[in-house]
DNA sequence: TTTATTAGTGCGTATAATGCACGAATGCAG
DNA sequence: CTGCATTCGTGCATTATACGCACTAATAAA
């Protein structure tokens, strides 16, 4: 029984077929094929039934995934704890982060990270949706907003406060609002969210907040492109500090309401930082948790 | 990352030397010297200092001796499970049948053939349509009439033979026929079927066909409500033998034509089990096929 | 000091793995 | 309904790997 031939059955089960799982390991799909069929004699059990187009896993190959899989990472877990009380930082840190925060927020930094520790690989995920660490074998994720429930570790990396603003040619066209209650009347790019009406809340230095509704005729569930929408003078954009660092910086933007803090939803929105809870930390995770909390600590989000 | 190697590491933290675990294993002792070295290649780690005539455990190979292994029992314990279920009859068996034949013919059997294997859970997929092995994960099929060819494994259960019948009542207020062409003065129950008139077919003992016209006003392609009809005393019927056991032995029919077989398509009709593959053939499908094989062969259908 | 045993290393051979080409099967698009 | 493309499996030639043997260095016990 080859530990080879364990994994590659583990990715045949995700994949559901032979020829991708070849392609993601560089392999002839024929070596796929030949491992599967040596574990089979292995186990005395047909794991897959094949027709040339699909593969269809037996009661076998379920019952022996479902045990195997944590097993496997486990060993590759304690590979890693064993390596690390001896190595340096190595190896290759799997980060996951949802698309726009990594673009505007993490790709920014990597070089100074990369300098720090030569010879630690790094694997950037990117994916809007939430992702399971394990499973993905993610050794780090960002999330943003507020956290759900889970066993991982997490820590709050940033307060996320938002704001609004827009393109100066368009504050031009359109005057520029002095009062939340002035937005009624002017183009806000809208962010569809499940569960909120089409608000926006301001909280002035006295802690009074008000609620005013807003309206425009451009919608995209897409922080990123609500950014260039804003950027090329169609409205309002209501978008979090992060991204809009540098259109501000460069004057591509200009802030409103700066007496105002600014949501859509609430007011203890963050960055959060996870990692799995296992009871050896990888070095490379715990570098790299505290890269990202000193470098927004000292340059808070 | 050998498997074989992680096994010879854990035995060789028992052991606390290579030469016995190489003897242990009928190898030479350059062998594990050689995997354990690619091990720790693999780590980055050393995993023991070695003294020619001592071998010390490091810090790394007790972190990773820990983890490792129960995660190789684990494994160890995965494949007999797998193996096992190949071995043994337990799981579940899916089973897809036509709805008349499952009720009549199947179900029936359901009690014994579960007390003959207490551990072993059946799924019952009653359809009518032709269903996808593979797609739906089924284990045993059983087909009716002729097979369309695939590279499934068929076997013949038993000869599908028909018979005509009524119900004594209808009998009594119309008489009973006495010659295949007596028929058409009847009513009959029909059973639409693409690609054949409405004839059905009676071969006597010589071998002789005759082919009568028939005539009826209910229709329906359902065998199940044919039965129905037919006991109701509403015509003939023309059905296949396993559908009528009951009625017959009961009274509630009367079957025709003694002398002659019947059929609405062709006379070599037949009762078919399919499995999909012959290689591994869990045991838990042999012994079902075994099963109504044996119920066929003894009590044919 | 001698002896016996152990780990490590070259080296030649034997076994195993791999890729490629080909064939059969099958789902999909036109 | 018919090509078209993709997928899995197998035979074959090539390549890579693993293995044992012989030998060296080292060390604990006699």
């Amino acid at each position: 029984m080859q530990l080879e031939s364990l994994q590659l059955f583990v990715e045949v089960m995700r994949y559901g077929n032979f020829a991708d799982v070849a392609r993601a390991h560089g392999v002839a799909p024929s070596s796929v094929s030949r491992s599967i069929a040596a574990l089979e004699r292995d186990l005395g059990a047909r794991l897959f039934q094949r027709s040339t187009r699909r593969l269809t896993p037996t009661e076998a190959a379920a019952v022996f995934y479902h045990r195997l899989q944590p097993a496997l990472r486990e060993i590759e877990s304690a590979r890693a704890a064993a390596g690390d009380l001896q190595r340096e930082v190595s190896g290759t840190l799997r980060v996951s982060a949802p698309a726009a925060f990594a673009n505007s927020a993490i790709v920014p930094l990597l070089p100074e990270f990369a300098a720090l520790y030569p010879q630690l690989g790094l694997d950037l995920e990117i994916s809007d949706r939430f992702v399971d660490l394990l499973e993905e074998r993610i050794d780090v994720a960002i999330r943003l907003g507020s956290l759900p429930d889970s066993n991982l570790v997490a820590r709050r990396l940033a307060q996320m406060s938002f704001q609004v603003c827009a393109s100066p040619d368009y504050l031009r066209r359109r005057g520029v609002p002095q009062v939340p209650a002035d937005i009624a009347a002017h183009d806000c790019l809208l962010f569809p969210r499940v569960g909120y009406d089409l608000d926006w809340l301001f909280r002035d230095s006295g802690g009074e907040v008000e609620k005013v509704r807003i309206e425009g005729r451009i919608q995209i569930a897409n922080s990123a492109a609500i950014l260039s929408c804003a950027i090329a003078g169609m409205g309002l954009a209501l978008l979090p500090d992060w991204l809009l660092r540098d259109a501000l910086a460069t004057g591509r933007l200009q802030a409103l309401f700066a007496d105002y803090e600014v949501s859509a939803t609430d007011f203890d929105s963050a960055v959060w930082i996870l990692y799995p809870s296992r009871s050896y930390l990888p070095q490379k995770t715990r570098v790299f948790v505290d890269f990202l909390g000193e470098r927004y600590a000292t340059r808070p989000a």
